[in-house]
DNA sequence: CTTTTGACTGAGT
DNA sequence: AACTCAGCCAAAA
């Protein structure tokens, strides 16, 4: 598998459906671990042990719209203001409306 | 190998 | 809405 940075591991599949989810939406670790077939808390797990900035993890908030208290590229502060900055409304200072901005895989 | 931990979820309070 | 508890599963120690 030479250079790829894209392997048959979890993570990387976590990696790439997290990587579809266009500007503008969101998706839930619970969507994306139903997709993949795998545990809620992997899905967090992935995520958390990431550090590429190619993926746009912090459109990924839990089933209530609350966006992650341990986010890992500058706290929730962060992770909201890149979350506006797409266009998406929040309800108050930690949650989105998630039914309107939900993104369905497949 | 075993134990702990965690960016979760669902049900119950 | 906020909190607790149990179930879940992979990685790290």
């Amino acid at each position: 598998m030479s250079n790829n940075p894209i392997t048959n591991n979890i993570f990387n599949s976590i990696y790439r459906v997290t990587k579809e989810i266009p500007e503008g939406k969101v998706s839930t670790y619970g969507e994306i671990a139903r997709f993949l077939k795998i545990n809620s808390r992997t899905v967090g797990w992935a995520l958390h042990a990431n550090k590429d900035l190619k993926v746009p993890c912090h459109r990924v908030v839990n089933r209530e719209g609350k966006i992650a208290k341990n986010y890992g590229f500058g706290g929730e502060g962060e992770q909201r203001r890149r979350l506006e900055d797409e266009g998406i409304e929040f309800n108050d200072n930690l949650h989105v409306n998630i039914l309107k901005y939900l993104y369905k895989f497949q």
